[in-house]
DNA sequence: CGACGAGTTGACCCCTCGGTCAAGGAACGG
DNA sequence: CCGTTCCTTGACCGAGGGGTCAACTCGTCG
């Protein structure tokens, strides 16, 4: 499964333990806690040592920086959310479809997930966090592009800019599960990923209803 | 031609002449520039001093802490913007018209003050920015509810949530301009106002399309 | 001219916080 | 019982940066 920080010897001198893997993960999830209720910048490594019930020093045995714990969290929650929202698309389903069930899959696995979607949204500011945020961001955008030529392709959508529509259906999601997130929507979740599969089936603009035989 | 801070007297003792009024501007303008580029936190008094080309001290003299200096630009810009967009409204026209408008200038605006809103968009992060940020950020929000309201009486749009389509609406807009902003979007700024006018409307369920007659 | 207040300077204070370190467990193998 | 490796501690360091301050300038008024 897996990846680049249990492999064991590499290069980094670090061996864990059963005991010490438990210890790593007390120290991210209470991480994860306080940067989206604070912030990154104004969580302080005592804080997140507090919070799991630690000295200062231990947070050093496990991660060389701040920055590295926070590059981890962000890598390993966005493998996460890829792999629910491959899991959420129905083989059978056409290319419209995948995208409202990606969407759907999307705004569960985020209100699931609130407190990290909450941190995210909000930690573009630190020149060398944004880094690590940008530097997988595209690969949801080359998904919903695929999907969105392929339904053009099937005519059930109009012929407009591409990348337009895909950038227009990820800011739907994540600005309504930001909305969502923030309490600004009373709905529960599954209700929340119903509409805005809707909303955004509706604004690419779903032509079979409107033009039901399609020529090209 | 408002407003808190140009108020003579008052409570704050301190009294600024036209030099001061003008030294006031450089430093709002040169912590804009800063802030945008390199995000709140990351930007040191110091620095914006030194990119106003005066010292460190003078700083004080026209702002009593850094926030301030933040508050009064957010709450500057949230007025002009909100101008902008009562100015961009045909009083003749119809309630999904007057959205499509209040779209397309709040686009406009936000590509011409990109700078300002790319700070915006990332700074959410410190609880004390937080507070101005959201402070005043509902009175978006009852605007375009009102209009959808409005829109929804004489049959233009579907009979959902109001407020959900509102958050929609606001996210289409933000998430939009974020990404003309960082690069993602070719666009001119027109092109862009005009495409997102059309998403919006077509989100909305511009249910005339389809059922010319309504009923209820 | 002297007084006074706006404007301006840069050295300085000081606290916060990321990161270091020396010292000591505890578990296990030999 | 010794060595080794993982784990844990809390005192300490040092840089960075927000905010202060005493002093100096400049224009204006009496």
């Amino acid at each position: 499964m897996a990846a680049t920080d249990d492999t064991p010897g590499r290069d980094s001198p670090r061996q864990h333990t059963e005991q010490g893997k438990e210890r790593k993960q007390q120290l991210v999830e209470a991480a994860m806690d306080l940067f989206a209720a604070r912030g990154y910048a104004a969580t302080r490594i005592a804080d997140i040592c507090e919070a799991a019930g630690v000295a200062k020093g231990l947070f050093y045995w496990y991660f060389p920086t701040k920055h590295d714990l926070f590059a981890e969290l962000v890598r390993s929650m966005r493998q996460r959310l890829r792999r629910a929202q491959a899991a959420s698309l129905d083989p059978g389903a056409d290319a419209l479809t995948h995208i409202r069930q990606g969407v759907e899959a999307s705004l569960l696995f985020m209100a699931e997930h609130a407190s990290y979607f909450a941190l995210l949204q909000v930690e573009r500011t630190d020149p060398h966090l944004a880094a690590v945020l940008h530097e997988g961001s595209d690969v949801y955008l080359r998904d919903v592009l695929a999907h969105i030529r392929e339904a053009q392709r099937d005519g059930q959508i109009a012929d407009t800019d591409p990348t337009l529509l895909a950038l227009g259906v990820l800011g739907a999601v994540s600005s309504f599960s930001n909305a969502w997130r923030n309490g600004r929507i009373e709905l529960s979740a599954a209700e929340l990923a119903a509409f805005v599969g809707d909303w955004v089936v509706r604004a690419l603009g779903e032509t079979s209803l409107i033009e039901p035989a399609h020529t090209t």
